[in-house]
DNA sequence: CTAATAGTGTCTCTGAGACACTATCGG
DNA sequence: CCGATAGTGTCTCAGAGACACTATTAG
């Protein structure tokens, strides 16, 4: 470390990771956020945030490996839909300096997740409309989220990225509820369904008994490594 | 700073900021590189690598105005089309330590630039094909350039984002042959105009001479901090 | 049988691809 | 007038939207 070392010798950001976490639950798309501890040191105490937290240099191999623990602690979910959202960094985002967050956004199905709840840091799920105003979240954590949103409704268009928010085996309707809640809006039954078939991303399993009046088939996905993308979006017409 | 604010007092990773800076020159896509300097503690040194460094939390106020920092730094292009690419990190990446970059890309026209030489860190343009096997990129930035392209080539398919490749005012024949380089195959002449024309993002500024026979309209970007969205992408039959 | 949900068939419309055509310039 | 480039018109086709239709179950 002489002369030419010491250029690494300047402050450094503080680093952390976000998970914004999605799922479906109750008809609604839903959160998962975390209480911030209250601890006199502790920004934002209190307040509701995404999960993450700092990288730890010595247990984390990469950025994405520290997203993945992250969401595990929370949720004991090992291998949910997860890609990188884009990274906020600035003077001002922490109060404990400059720091910068990389953000990561997944899709699981709510009857997987077991909440891990730690006393000093409660964890919840909540709909996506309920944040806002009075239930601001903590850092810009409210942006994050708002582009996290973006990012699933604008794929969604075009993907079948919501089919991994269902628990296997599920049924066509089922899927196209899922769509619905995500857009917001209802989407027409026949197109929705060639769509969907035709994208040959499904797999039958047989009929299953959903508790409506006729059985409907049950499909998984081929692969649940990626979602798949359609030829077009979906769009109703006169917009 | 007592019992409570320790907990900030781990190691931090390196943070630097990293830009795909891509134009247009000799009908060809360029990225443009700067040549890791040589010093003893160096890392990579006298291989090419994509302009950026480490974030200097007393002189940026965010990511994104380090990586327009960097960006003037060596082309003096004040305000082109910048986006967020995607970070980057992990324990092994760069030999000095854990660290993470935060990647942007940026589209520029050829001609607005003057490359600012720095004797210890020449700066060029290189066509992306030229980037390849014996010439491979410093730290993971060869994984980055590929990203940055895949992001581009695909957004190209659907968006007009090759319009600020180009200076005003362009002709639509000029805008073409842009695609066509980008996307790397012709582009049918009379399906381009109808989807640009309808597209709406072009302002007329008169008829231009430029050295065809024929003169042709020109034209300039209606706005300029933002790609506008076709409503199907481009692709060939049979595919 | 009826209600309710699953699943299909048919018509239309938009917008892209292919390609032949016309228009306007320099020499 | 010719060659070259700018710009237009016409046909077709894929795939989404709208919506009416049939199928299968529970009670």
């Amino acid at each position: 470390m002489a002369t030419n070392a010491n250029h690494l010798d300047f402050e450094r950001p503080l680093t952390t990771v976000d998970v914004v976490i999605f799922t479906v639950l109750d008809a609604q798309l839903q959160v998962l956020l975390v209480k911030r501890p209250s601890g006199p040191e502790e920004p934002y105490p209190g307040a509701w945030a995404l999960p993450g937290g700092f990288v730890d240099v010595d247990q984390d191999p990469t950025l994405e490996a520290c997203a993945r623990r992250k969401l595990l602690d929370k949720t004991g979910v090992k291998s949910p839909y997860l890609e990188q959202l884009g990274s906020w960094g600035g003077k001002t985002r922490d109060p404990r300096g400059w720091s910068a967050t990389h953000a990561y956004f997944a899709l699981l199905p709510a009857d997987g997740v077991h909440l891990v709840q730690d006393p000093a840091k409660p964890v919840k799920w909540l709909a996506v409309e309920e944040v806002s105003g009075a239930r601001r979240l903590a850092f810009d954590h409210g942006d994050i989220l708002r582009a996290a949103l973006e990012r699933l409704r604008s794929k969604v268009e075009y993907t079948t990225l919501p089919a991994f928010l269902l628990p296997e085996p599920f049924t066509l309707p089922q899927l196209q509820k899922v769509y619905e809640v995500v857009l917001g809006r209802a989407i027409d039954k026949s197109g929705f369904r060639t769509r969907a078939l035709a994208a040959d991303f499904l797999q039958e399993t047989g009929l299953m008994n959903v508790g409506s009046p006729r059985p409907a088939m049950g499909y998984r996905l081929k692969r649940r490594d990626a979602a798949v993308v359609f030829p077009r979006t979906f769009s109703p017409r006169n917009t």
